[in-house]
Formats: structure tokens, sequence, C-alpha cells
DNA sequence: CTCGTATGATACATATCTGTCTCATTAAAG
DNA sequence: CTTTAATGAGACAGATATGTATCATACGAG
């Protein structure tokens, strides 16, 4: 029930921020009544909502981080496993949150990727001249667009995560 | 006055798309009804903006293009024109238009992008197995995050476009 | 200076969304 | 089978945004 509604709301508030509660219950197969029992407000539900995709990426993450021998295994590994949770970035991205727990774990999270981009630039994975937030940023641009071609149907979900990596590392120009 | 509730609206919608039409015309500096007497109705301003984004990168697009010798230099030269217009990008991007009109010129830009991807790929700039709409969402990707950065004060305008260039082209990994 | 137009302020009716409440029904636990 | 808790449907009031109408004022053209 409560992970009905939640999966409901990802996938509408996603598409559009705006959507009435409505909408979202009767995505999840729900009265709208029942939405109001289990998340008393709107603000309720969306709060409940990012924490769950927050959770998601953050296990998600520390799996794929769990015995990874180099920085840029890691870095591979993290792309398998994050970029399937494309539509938890859409949700994400489509908000502008206030809460100041969310607002604390996203600059974490954040921190972390650019730690990971510290360590690829240790092993000369990355090259040091490439700014810290600009490569950070590139990671997660790599996550949004692999998602997107494979929701769309244009790109095998196997192959996302390594023409990802590829194109980060190596751009997209002929050799 | 026209132009100034327009600006308005990109800086207001594309920060938050369901913002109040009072918003907007405080930000503009006018009277709600002022506003209505332009734009009848919220649809009406929306098409307007979003419009009035597609004519300003279309034309700073033809303007690139203009005697651009070689694929490489129009791509060059769009970034170039591009990257300012970011928060053009930003507002689209906030919103989901079901005109025909919007969707058709739409789809007709992406063409035109993945038309220049073709001819970067017979110009042996970019990789050949590179599939054409991966590189479009990269080239699309990188005039994103340029535009950010440059608006977070993380990187000096006049770097954005040559930087993203080479990102796109030779990714991130040490040579 | 005078007239006409555009603007701002305000009031108003309408629509939509939200959150609460009640009640009948259902499903599960005892 | 009985009882209890949860659900769905619907009614309801309050809040907010929208779109229209009115009126006084300021500004510019003639």
């Amino acid at each position: 029930m409560r992970e009905a509604i939640l999966d409901a709301a990802i996938d509408v508030l996603g598409r559009n921020p705006g959507a009435s509660l409505a909408e979202v219950a009767a995505r999840a197969g729900v009265g709208r009544a029942s939405l109001h029992r289990h998340f008393p407000a709107r603000d309720d539900l969306v709060a409940a909502v990012i924490r769950r995709c927050m959770d998601e990426t953050d296990a998600a993450t520390a799996a794929a981080v769990q015995d990874a021998g180099s920085a840029r295994e890691t870095l591979l590994r993290v792309l398998k496993a994050v970029i399937p949770l494309g539509d938890r970035y859409h949700f994400l991205a489509s908000l502008s949150s206030t809460d100041a727990e969310v607002r604390a774990r996203y600059e974490a999270d954040l921190e972390w990727l650019a730690g990971l981009v510290d360590s690829l630039k240790k092993e000369s994975v990355i090259a040091p001249e490439a700014p810290r937030f600009w490569a950070a940023a590139n990671i997660d641009a790599q996550i949004w667009i692999a998602w997107t071609e494979v929701a769309a149907g244009r790109l095998a979900a196997a192959d996302a995560a390594d023409l990802a990596l590829h194109t980060l590392l190596e751009g997209l120009g002929k050799r």
C-alpha cells in the first residue's frame, strides 16, 4: 500500500511535479482518502518519496562499492547500479526541496561523488586538470543520459554502463 | 512590457513551473491584470515563452552556422552561442508542453542536431560507432552542464565552450 | 492643453486542489 | 462466526489560483 503509493508518486510527480494527489492515488489504484491516511499532507508524501529515493541510491552505491578494487572499478559498478534508478533521479531533479535533512543528504551525496573524482585523479584515470565539479556533473549527466536512452528503448540496458563509462573517460571523438 | 513579462516568466517558471501568475507579474514589476491583457490565459503565456526560447536558440544557431567551415567548427560555434542561453534550456526542460507546434519544432531541432552528428561522423570528428541519439544527448548535456557551472560561478564563461567541446570529444580521462 | 490609450489596483466569481470527516464494505484476525 | 481494522466512496469546508470587470490615474500623441 505505502509502497504502491510511493511508486505511483515517483512516476506521476516525476513527469509533472504539479500533479494533483488525486492523480497519484489513481495511478496507485488507491482511494484519495487512503492516501491521506498514510501521508497526511502533500509535503509528507513528497518528503517520503525523496527519502526513499535517496535510501535506494545510497544502498545501491554502498553495495556497489563493496570490495571494488580500483576507483575505476568503483565508478563502473556505481554506474551499473545507479543507471536503472534513473526514474528516481528524474523525480529528485524535478523538485526543489526546502527540507533541511533532504538538503543535507544531497550535499553529502555530492561530496561523496566529488571524493570519487579525487580518487580517480589519484589513480590517473581522470585527468588532473579536469575541474572537480565539472567531472562530478559529467558523471551525473552520463547516468541521466543512459537511463533516458534505455527508457526510450534506444539502448540495451546491458550496454548502458559501459557506454557511459567510455564516453565519460574517452569522449565521443574518433581516436 | 511584453518582453519584461516573458523574461520574468523564464526566470520564475524556470525555477518553479507551478509558480502563480502573481509571482510572474511581481517579478516583471507589472500588475497582474496587465499580464492578463497581454496573455489572456496561463497557457498563452507559456506558449509565448516556449516560442520565444525556441526562436532565440534557432537564431543563435543559425548565426553560428553562418560560414563555418568544418562541422567541428560549427559545433564549437553552436556551443559558444547556445551555452549562454542555458536558462532557456532550463525553462523548456521544466515543462512538458502538449502544444502541437511546439512539439513539432522540438522534433525539428532534435533532427537538426542529429544531422550535425552525422556531419561530424563524416568528417571523422566523432567515432562512427557512437549511437546517433547518444551523441546528440551528450551535446545537449554538455550545454546544460556548462551553463549550470557558469551560472554557479565555478567556471569562466569564456572557457565554457572549449571545455565542453573537449569533454565531449575526448572525455575526462587522462591521456 | 486635451483626448485616447495603457496601466495598476481592486473586487469578484469560478475552478481546482487540499485536507477532514462520515459511512458502508471488505478482509483479516481471533 | 464475530469482531476489529483498513479501505473506498463521497460530501464538505477552506485555501489558492485563475480569469473578468471596473475604475481611477498616468502617460503620450496630436
